[in-house]
DNA sequence: ATGACTTTCAGCGAAAGA
């Protein structure tokens, strides 16, 4: 007897209405039931729902106007919807960033995370990182794990978890993807009960990257950095059956510098 | 090599990205 399964991609594609033919031929091609999408750079007005719909996917967004954005696309009924991360107010430095919406598809909650980059470090950017990973640390805790449910949180985390994670770890060693505070902060997550899909499943894989920066022939050379992850509740981990990267995308003409990483999970 | 590339902005150079 086979199990029904649910395909979920994240994918940064820097500025949605500059990569729509990159976006619409992926998810014709690799016809993800859900798609996490961040890095969107437009408002919500300005969001291209109808080339969107025309691929087969409704969207939830949390739009911004230039920078951030993120974004829930499904070809099934999007339920529950919340935009923001919790403890905007006591930041008081970014209550408009678009960085984070969370929602509930075939039963699994999901949530697209465009999670602060942090560079330069140290420095204000860098400390706004660590107190947003803090909140949604938090939140994990506080509210998501509780419900026992299966919950997937796939995005643009801006941590390489490990040196594995990295073409040159002595050169990104002081980088804000890759200091000890953020690998840190990101294994606070893990240590609440939360598995990264991608290395539970390739736990002895170097070189596998899911961002390549556009200049100096990082493309071409592999010189990459794997920042871009799902990290999964129990209920979910106990569901998975594959986690890949599609390197197809970035590739392509006009691609964008990260490309898509995939996870199935079977679902009742 | 003080670089490299891309996107956005009521732009015309600068900021941000990672």
């Amino acid at each position: 007897m086979s199990q029904n399964t649910i395909r979920i991609a994240t994918f940064n594609v820097n500025s949605i209405k500059a990569r729509l033919p990159r976006v619409t031929e992926w998810l014709e091609e690799a016809k993800p039931d859900v798609a996490l999408l961040q890095e969107l750079k437009c408002a919500d007005e300005s969001f291209p729902h109808f080339e969107i719909e025309s691929a087969g996917y409704k969207a939830e967004i949390h739009g911004q106007k230039s920078y951030n954005g993120v974004a829930i696309l499904s070809r099934h009924p999007i339920e529950d919807v919340r935009r923001g991360l919790p403890g905007a107010d006591e930041m008081g430095d970014d209550a408009d960033q678009a960085r984070y919406i969370e929602a509930t598809v075939k039963g699994i909650r999901l949530a697209s995370i465009y999670l602060p980059n942090g560079n330069p470090a140290p420095g204000p950017k860098f400390d706004y990182k660590l107190r947003w990973m803090e909140r949604l640390r938090a939140h994990v805790a506080e509210t998501l794990l509780p419900s026992e449910r299966p919950l997937a949180l796939g995005g643009d985390y801006n941590v390489c978890p490990t040196d594995r994670d990295v073409h040159d770890p002595t050169g990104f060693a002081e980088d804000a993807l890759c200091r000890p505070e953020s690998r840190a902060a990101f294994r606070a997550l893990l240590n609440l009960g939360l598995t990264e899909a991608w290395r539970a499943l390739h736990p002895n894989a170097e070189g596998k990257y899911s961002y390549w920066d556009y200049g100096a022939g990082a493309w071409q050379k592999d010189n990459g950095l794997r920042i871009d992850h799902f990290l999964l509740s129990p209920q979910a981990a106990d569901r998975l059956v594959e986690c890949e990267i599609d390197r197809r995308p970035r590739g392509r003409e006009k691609p964008s510098d990260h490309t898509p990483v995939v996870v199935e999970l079977t679902v009742d």
